[in-house]
DNA sequence: ATGAAAGCGCTAACAT
DNA sequence: ATGTTAGCGCTTTCAT
């Protein structure tokens, strides 16, 4: 158990000057410097955290708080985040939130426990009370969806994309377009999107078209198109837009049960662009969204904004949302209406 | 800011009077109890944990280390264990270790700036560094696969199950069965475990039937089975061994592709058990590993370690590997050979 | 049953 | 350029 004691007294200098060496503040002679570094590489002592945490009254974890129930992206997105935030030196701790009031409740009390520095929301937040306390807290947030606070966002325009993705297929000659729409925040807004399309478009919204699902997994993509087909009846889609890839993986995989051929008896798209969407039979054609980019910029705004509020103090300030680009990636599950 | 001391003076007792109350430990009067338990509540007061820690020794963080690159079935693994040490009041943070030693020095002095109390190791580790400092610093360790050192383990027979793969296949009348073994140690016990079973049974292994994949994702093993093909020439094998269901998924797609029929020109087994697997066509026949109850014996197994080692500062004792056990999914993607 | 005081390991004024 | 000193918030002897 070597502390920062220990090795000043080795070398017969102060805490005070092994500290100032280690974390390069002020200026120390090149000799000193030297000699900590070495014994400090020799004994491989490393600071305490806690103790810094005590001193500096920074915690240096962050909370990624986000559905119990969540897609690879989001996970998949976690592990990003969590990787640049690591190489600022900061911890994650996960908040897992069930839907509902409840859910958040109990979120928000880990929350406070943790002393956290900062926290990442990676969907919508439905209580106004956490982002309350985030405020009078002075906590920096950062969320990967748009909301109606005012909380810095990076993500990319869900409904705009989606709406691109529906506009797609109705370029393609569909007018029955069936939609799957996982539960959740990006559900809605992917849903919005499909109506702006269709109305921009002059196409009629028919309710019996429009299938929500619980689970927005493989499973329950294979299901919801089941029951899709069903509710829509005779007037049965010629097209189908999943809010995200495993729906459409599991659709693709029903349909291909039921003896409907995909793309020619009806086209899918779907969302995210998973690895599996580029393996499946026929590929997926979806909208990619750049998962690398936004964990990044989510991680890099979040700790911009812990240095503000560390040095300045200042009130966290308004910033525009950042809007990243989408890309349709056009594969082989989409193709002209036929009939 | 709400603290301990803040807490005691407004109730006019000492910090050590609300400690005890809060740590249950010694005998407060009830009535002052009631009334820091009142007080507690209505502030929303939480101890520091930073200051716990520290003053307590224990971080209340333990370690998960695991590849950088990794399977989609590691990654569950850690939600599960993740959860279950949550419930136990612990948090968790990564250690991405990249393959190679200078990846796990990296690993090592990660783990020692944070005072860990336990560490969950998920792969193999390759120096023996990492697991003398466990030893020395007595830090309580468990390991998702059978190791050379004491570490207690819960995994499942990885040789036996891919020997048991392996078997099904020759069972099914297969004599040429290629492998796709993708990089890491469970690739490397896979790999014996179809050694093994060739073996038990008289069919003469082939190098070129064997194929090592760097990545084993579904790209990886789209490529890999591509290769495997073109090296084995003439003798091309009739049925094929993945050593993961990304592989498997891949695979399935590129002979797809090549016009190879699965499983009526080659049976594909896979090994893990993903939600994909059961979607794809044909349908995956793999090994399952009970995800949910490794993850919860490994944090079970880890938190008894640690309570061992506060309460009863005992040396680590050699405790017997758990063995778990898997199941052989039979599905659609396995068949009698033809020919 | 309760309180006073010391200390966990570090950093940041404040000297010098 | 470097050392001295005083905390950070909590728990825990050791008194009483």
């Amino acid at each position: 158990m070597t502390n920062i004691v220990e090795i000043a007294k080795q070398l017969g200098v102060s805490p005070t000057t092994v500290s100032r060496v280690l974390n390069g503040k002020r200026y120390v002679a090149k000799e000193k410097r030297d000699r900590v570094l070495g014994l400090v590489r020799e004994t491989g002592y490393v600071p305490n955290k806690a103790a810094r945490a005590m001193a500096l009254r920074q915690s240096f974890t962050i909370g990624i708080v986000f559905p119990t129930v969540t897609g690879l992206f989001q996970r998949l997105l976690c592990s990003v985040i969590e990787e640049k935030l690591h190489s600022y030196g900061y911890h994650t701790v996960f908040f897992f939130v069930s839907r509902g009031e409840a859910g958040e409740k109990t979120a928000l009390a880990s929350v406070q426990a943790e002393k956290l520095d900062g926290l990442i929301l990676l969907h919508e937040i439905r209580s106004a009370e956490l982002n309350s306390y985030c405020e009078t807290a002075r906590l920096p947030v950062v969320s990967a969806q748009a909301n109606p606070w005012n909380i810095p966002t990076v993500a990319i325009d869900d409904a705009g994309a989606a709406f691109e993705a529906v506009s797609h297929l109705i370029g393609l000659g569909h007018r029955r377009i069936g939609i799957l729409v996982g539960a959740g925040s990006f559900g809605d807004l992917r849903l919005k999107g499909y109506k702006d399309a269709l109305k921009k478009n002059g196409v009629p919204l028919r309710e019996e078209l429009i299938r929500h699902v619980d689970y927005a997994t493989i499973a329950g993509g294979a299901r919801g198109v089941k029951r899709l087909l069903e509710q829509s009846g005779a007037a049965r889609p010629t097209a189908l837009f999943a809010t995200n890839d495993e729906l459409a993986v599991g659709a693709i995989r029903s349909l291909f049960d039921l003896g409907i051929r995909v793309p020619l008896e009806m086209s899918v798209i779907g969302f995210d662009d998973l690895e599996i969407s580029a393996y499946t039979v026929p590929r997926l054609t979806t909208i990619r969204q750049p998962l690398k980019e936004m964990g990044v910029r989510l991680a890099l705004l979040l700790y911009c904004q812990i240095q503000d509020a560390v040095i300045t103090g200042l009130s966290l300030q308004k910033i525009p949302p950042s809007v990243l680009p989408h890309i349709l990636i056009i594969r082989e599950s989409t193709a002209p209406r036929v009939s």
